[in-house]
DNA sequence: TTATCGATTCTCT
DNA sequence: GAGAATCGATAAA
């Protein structure tokens, strides 16, 4: 189990670090544990010397981003773009809003559980079976496959039921580049806040955000 | 293989 | 009312 300190550096630091690192999610369903391969690290309001503009606490605490000012250690989940979740683990202490998105992971456990909520969350279509290395694919099917939503899990604590985290195998290699779907210039290589397991077939596609500069 | 676009609803301006 | 830390299908090359 990761001690509550491990998320007291602010995201930027955290995010590298966490790759590698086992994450558990257990409801009446059943568990799924992913292998966590992709990060994005965000930064607040009240980050020393950063103004993150591609972040959703930009502009300080809203009804939506309220548990990235929380306690670290605990959990941050969105809705977005009308049909998914994402899930963020908030890093740096309470009234600092810094956090790092999962971006994807390995399912290493609890397959089943995971292939079937993709398959139910798609419409129930079965046509296509899914691979295992895309279960937890991007952040909104990573979310899917463990079965988090905002209702159920924004705002717990990460090391409490029903989440549980573990210390991985960490990458042979990092790589490092700009984040995804990140408008602007937070999008662009000044802020190459996504890390990856490189070669990780489970990392997701790169998708760039609107107006960001190229070089 | 790469690029574009529609789905769908919440949040903030 | 606009845009969103996305995904997957479809079109184009």
């Amino acid at each position: 189990m990761l001690h509550r300190a491990f998320f007291l550096p602010p995201a930027l630091e955290v995010a590298p670090l966490l790759l590698g690192t086992y994450c558990t999610v257990s409801s009446e369903e059943g568990a799924v544990t992913i292998r966590i391969t992709e990060t994005e690290a965000y930064h607040g309001l009240g980050t020393a010397g950063v103004r993150d503009e591609g972040a959703h606490a930009k502009n300080g605490k809203t009804a939506r981003n309220a548990s990235m000012f929380g306690p670290p250690g605990h959990a941050y989940v969105y809705f977005t773009y009308g049909m998914h979740y994402a899930i963020n683990f908030v890093t740096s202490p309470e009234g600092v809003a810094s956090g790092c998105l999962i971006r994807s992971g390995e399912v290493v456990s609890g397959h089943a559980l995971a292939r079937h909520r993709r398959i139910l969350k798609r419409g129930g279509n079965a046509q296509h079976d899914i691979p295992d290395v895309q279960l937890a694919r991007g952040p909104g099917n990573l979310a899917a496959a463990l079965g988090v939503e905002r209702a159920t899990h924004d705002g717990r604590d990460l090391l409490t039921a029903p989440f549980a985290l573990e210390p991985g195998s960490p990458p042979k290699h990092i790589a490092q580049g700009p984040r995804v779907g990140v408008s602007g210039i937070a999008g662009g290589p000044a802020f190459p806040w996504r890390f990856w397991e490189h070669g990780a077939a489970s990392v997701s596609a790169f998708r760039p955000g609107k107006n960001v500069p190229r070089t």
